[in-house]
DNA sequence: GGCTTGCCTAGAGTGCACTCGAAGGTCTTA
DNA sequence: TAAGACCTTCGAGTGCACTCTAGGCAAGCC
């Protein structure tokens, strides 16, 4: 839960479109076919939201086994981190969904796409702000309450 | 939104149990009975969500006119703005019940009463901590679609 | 061969926090 | 005294983000 990231200097020159910080990778690229169990067991999320994500478009079209199983690739695991990060900023489905069908669209919606992670960063800051003030009305109960425990 | 008070000295020997920081009152005490339509306007919150709340014990008993219809005093918007801010850090309906529950009990709930605040702002401190991290990702994409805009 | 485990699909269900509608009573202003 | 804004209760509806169910297929193990 309190998780600031640094980012290593080496992942600046990632050229994919969603490229994402650094993550720890269960299998190298080439061997990187994973069930869908084991993305839940990786991401936190259940099979089942992995399945919703796919069906609503914020996941593309996963590729599949020749019996029809999902395999999950290290780009899906990036993306996914990516989304896991805009959910914590409070960003719709929805949104995101849009989001992802921009960066389908290729490299023409770059400006778009820069837009609405600027927006989320606004709202991100303003959210901040707002927790920051409610943290002073906190602070002031818990004083009236015999403060400490901090 | 980007709202960070400051609390008045005034306000720190206030000895009700529901105090919160300066509220910008319609009317002097005395004075102060408001319809629901009133409240709302002053709360942003919808006369509907005003009679949910008290319904489900989140507003105690609120006086009653001559006819019946609710008159809210300014302990009510009191509580109100305290339970828009704990709304704002994420804390469940149901949560804030058990503490208006333990507000009603009186002074034996003090220490209870600290620690739901106590674990609410650690809660927070997560929360924006958690936010840093997603601004850090944010940045980085930012970036990545060509920067600036900030 | 039978059992278990894991996966598939489509669609229904859940929990939260409102939000609205219906049907009717009351208050205010002209 | 009449219009219309505002009030009441009760219960149903909404939107979101999952979450689960049912019914079935496929692979691995004893």
């Amino acid at each position: 839960m309190t998780v600031i990231e640094s980012i290593p200097a080496t992942d600046l020159l990632d050229p994919t479109p969603c490229a994402t910080p650094p993550s720890a990778y269960l299998r190298p690229d080439g061997e990187d076919r994973y069930t869908i169990g084991e993305v839940a067991q990786f991401t936190g999320l259940s099979a089942h939201t992995l399945r919703w994500y796919e069906q609503i478009g914020l996941l593309g079209q996963v590729e599949r086994s020749h019996t029809g199983q999902r395999r999950f690739c290290n780009r899906d695991l990036d993306w996914l981190e990516l989304v896991g990060k805009l959910r914590l900023t409070g960003m719709a489905v929805a949104d995101m969904v849009r989001y992802a069908e921009l960066v389908r669209q290729g490299e023409s919606t770059f400006d778009e796409r820069r837009e609405i992670l600027l927006a989320t960063r606004r709202q991100v800051l303003a959210r901040i702000a707002e927790l920051h003030g409610t943290l002073a009305v906190l602070d002031y109960k818990i004083d009236y309450y015999g403060g400490s425990g901090r």
